[in-house]
Formats: structure tokens, C-alpha cells, sequence
DNA sequence: AACTATTTATAAGA
DNA sequence: TTCTTATAAATAGTT
């Protein structure tokens, strides 16, 4: 939708490939707001340039703590989070054990489905899901960009 | 781009949110995927509908390890996992403490950021975004709707 | 699910 | 770079 077609392929032209970034960005954040709005549904997108810049849209009806920090959380908020931590640190250790002892275990049931990704003071970025099960033993699934190690604060 | 202009406003008839979401939800997709390919961009776009159902785009390049699993990472990631989910709990641990005594220590000095968004089995979805810094004693920011309590598995 | 009249996004140019 | 505008693309309302 320009002046002509293009192919969607890799635009090799560093500064072009920039100012397309730019422009489609703000486009891809635009419609991620109509979404949200018009649709009542909740949308995340965090995107990385070529050049590892960071940008992301959450929508505004789950930003309602923006700015705020863990004092906001209640107890009962705290306890659920550290519960959660808790499990998925206990599911990586199994893992961490099963890989040690050369065992798998591994039975996906379905259950907790989260993706996220990641931005280091480096400027350095990796982008990975995380997919938690709720069974006693749960698998994880990590995905990144597999050119760099995991990069993990 | 349609018939007519529409407000952006929440849609009230269900049918026609729904028909909207799905429309704009693959419209979101595509632009997605366009701006990843010609741009070399890593992007993570998840999102829910109003009726709890569940999509997401990830980069192609940032999913080199679809379908895999926890053996698929060497023991020198599962111990840089293991070492993030333990200071993130140790975070937590020290926010609960700090929310118990009635302290309020945050420092907000940057470094890791991560964005997160959770879906639960019973269908019920929390978006929420960490904010890990590497600090001592790294505060962290969470969000979620507001209208629930965190769902955390 | 398909079809189009329109609106919107944007590629190329200024 | 920021603005313009011709054109491609997305989509609202319809069938």
C-alpha cells in the first residue's frame, strides 16, 4: 500500500529498512490499539529492530498498575507469584536433574501457556516462550533465537 | 477501510466483535509477519479475545526451538534459567517481607525487562509484565487487569 | 465465507 | 528527516 508493490522480503538497505521499520511499527501499534478497543481483548506486542531497539504495546486495560510496583500487589497476590516462581524453579531443577542423569520425562498435558521476551542492558535481546504445565512433573518449552546463549538477569 | 468509518470504541454486539476480532486479529498476524520479514525484526504479538481464546505470533527466526523441550538445552542454560527464576523469587520473596513490615525499598535503575502475558486451563488469562532489574535487590513491576486476582499456575 | 465500496496504511518522492 | 500523495492493502457492511 505505497506508491508501489513491494516483496515482503528482507529489505537489505540499512536506512530504508529503518524508516519501513519506523513506519510499520507505529501502523502494528495502531491496530493493536483499534483491537483492543473495538474488541475488548487483550493484546501484547514487544518487538526488537535489526538494530535492537526495543518497543512494546500492552493493552490499556491491563495497564491499570503501570507505573506502580510489588507495594501495589496484596499478600495473597505476593503469595500466588511466589507460588509460581516457586514450581517453575522446581521444574527447571527436574529438568536440570533429568539432563544430568540422562533421563526424559517429559509429558505435555497442556495446561499454563506463557511467551515472553527479553531486553538486556547490552542492548543484547532474546525473545523465548515459556510454556508451564500443570501436571506434577511439569515440562517447559524455551525457545530463542538460538544465536546466543540465554541471556537471563 | 470498509463500508464505512467506524469509531473506535468497544463493539456491543458480541456477533460483530467477534467477526471484527477474527478479521483484525489475521490483519495483526500478516502485518506482523511483513514487518519480520523485511525488517529482520523479532516480534512477539500474543493476544486474547474477549472470549478468553488464545493466539500468538512469534518471529520465525526467534522459534528455532518450537516444539521442543527442556532436554533440548544444554546444562549451562538450565543452570542460567534456574539462576533467573531463583533471584526473581528471592525478589519477590524480598517484596512480600518488605510488604509484611510496611517497608518500600524500590530502586528503579533499570536492566532486564520482560513482558509477559499468562493463560490459564480454565480458559480465564492474566496479562502482566515483569520488570527484573539487576540491581541487589531488584524491585519488579507487575500488572494485570485489575479485575482479577494474578491466576498463576 | 465471499464480496466490494471505502477507508486506511504506506512506498516512493519531495 | 518529516511531509506529501499515489497506490496498495485492509476491512465494514453486505450477501
Amino acid at each position: 500500500m505505497g506508491r508501489g508493490k513491494i516483496e515482503i522480503k528482507k529489505i537489505e538497505n540499512a536506512t530504508n529498512r529503518q524508516v519501513t521499520y519506523s513506519k510499520r511499527r507505529n501502523g502494528l501499534f495502531k491496530k493493536a490499539q483499534e483491537l483492543t478497543v473495538l474488541c475488548d481483548a487483550k493484546v501484547s506486542l514487544i518487538m526488537f529492530s535489526s538494530t535492537g531497539k526495543f518497543h512494546e504495546f500492552l493493552s490499556p486495560n491491563t495497564s491499570q498498575r503501570m507505573g506502580g510496583d510489588l507495594n501495589e500487589l496484596n499478600i495473597k497476590e505476593l503469595q500466588a507469584l511466589e507460588a509460581k516462581m516457586d514450581s517453575s524453579l522446581l521444574a527447571i531443577r527436574e529438568r536440570k536433574e533429568a539432563k544430568l542423569d540422562g533421563q526424559d520425562g517429559i509429558v505435555e498435558t497442556g495446561g499454563y501457556y506463557e511467551s515472553t521476551m527479553g531486553l538486556l542492558p547490552n542492548g543484547a535481546s532474546n525473545l523465548y516462550a515459556l510454556r508451564l504445565y500443570q501436571n506434577q512433573q511439569p515440562p517447559l518449552v524455551l525457545h530463542d533465537d538460538g544465536t546466543n546463549d540465554l541471556r537471563l538477569a
